[in-house]
DNA sequence: AGTTATGCGATTGTTCAACAATCAATCGCG
DNA sequence: CGCGATTGATTGTTGAACAATCGCATAACT
């Protein structure tokens, strides 16, 4: 429910009310809302309750910065055709068809497991972990703008041209294709962002 | 008490002996064990109970994988004289003191925090957490050898010089001893590891 | 004798009901 | 109109209960 958009950035979740509505007993249900709060998809106030996490600007911009970190190097670093890169193509691929279909939602998902990819190059289990952390906190901050089309729709060809660089073997460029194109995508999601803050 | 090492690696943790033992019933008790699984200090498997996590070599090595990433990103991308700073050299100094006293143990979490304080460089919250939790697992891997001393008695004048080399601009420089540094530190563990770990 | 079924005991998974502690909003009062 | 006490609701925590599941020891069988 979080990560596909159906809860509002804020709202505050009744432990009555949610075990009611799932069919789980609140004990149950606050030994998942203590995992949720660790992935950082919930905030727990105490005697307050806990409520969906409103991303932060701040929030955002550093998980681009982690993300910036993490995946150049895990590309720069990583051995030519590694089994990751069959996923990479793959979503690539997921994402052309997605985009034929104007189905932007699809878009964005195949987008995102594109980059999931990215650092699976550097086969650790840590760093896949907290990418998927902040692939969640990042889909949180997407659902509170609406217009997959204008978010995602410029990052297609540039993940072709991102992949064709890998598999040529030319990681550096490769590399900084990936660094520029992260630097534009947060300004612009830091920009629609800040807009719609305020409102 | 798992970063104490009051608890042997592979332990099983039975709810009921330790909700009593805490003085906490087995629910709350739940909960915790629910966001340590997720910490990766326990590892909970289903109808079979909750067991200390046993650091694999795998594990060990994915992370000082992660370490070299962001200690030396962080060193290398950090402004001069950064907040963080301060929180190094104190470290420095504890160690300083601690080796006088022949405190190993306080040697150890002086060296980790020195790390904890170059990760701190990079000003992301998301890093500091990840960090957080690389250290408790690495300390449960630590707790499993017991020479303090061998563990920790070679990196204190290192932090030292890597500390002198970031305070004087020389970030480059700083980041390549301290890459150096990381990778003789996880052969050392490893191996150290490795010997004791069939026995 | 060795191996496979079987039953038992113990532990986990989950629920329910209850109560204390705490917070927020309401109401009353100066 | 501002401020403080009271009330109401929600969280924090506990204890007990029961079903589901697993590991193990016993028993049966080839």
């Amino acid at each position: 429910m979080l990560i596909a958009g159906d809860l509002v950035p804020g709202e505050r979740l009744s432990e009555a009310a949610v075990s009611e509505r799932l069919g789980v007993s609140r004990n149950t249900l606050r030994e998942a809302f203590r995992v949720l709060t660790h992935e950082r998809l919930l905030v727990h106030k105490p005697h307050a309750g806990v409520f969906v996490a409103v991303p932060s600007l701040a929030s955002i911009i550093d998980i681009y910065r982690v993300r910036r970190m993490i995946e150049c190097q895990a590309l720069l670093a990583a051995p030519a055709r590694h089994p990751a890169s069959r996923r990479m193509r793959a979503a690539v691929e997921s994402a052309l068809a997605s985009r034929q279909a104007d189905d932007w939602i699809a878009v964005g998902t195949a987008n995102m497991e594109f980059h999931s990819a990215i650092v699976a190059l550097a086969d650790s289990d840590h760093l896949d972990r907290l990418y998927a952390n902040i692939s969640a906190e990042l889909r949180l901050a997407f659902g509170l703008l609406d217009d997959p089309d204008y978010l995602h729709r410029p990052y297609v060809d540039r993940n072709v041209a991102v992949l064709e660089l890998y598999l040529a073997g030319e990681a550096a460029e490769a590399a900084a294709l990936l660094d520029d194109y992260l630097l534009t995508s947060e300004r612009t999601i830091v920009a629609a962002y800040a807009r719609q803050l305020p409102a």
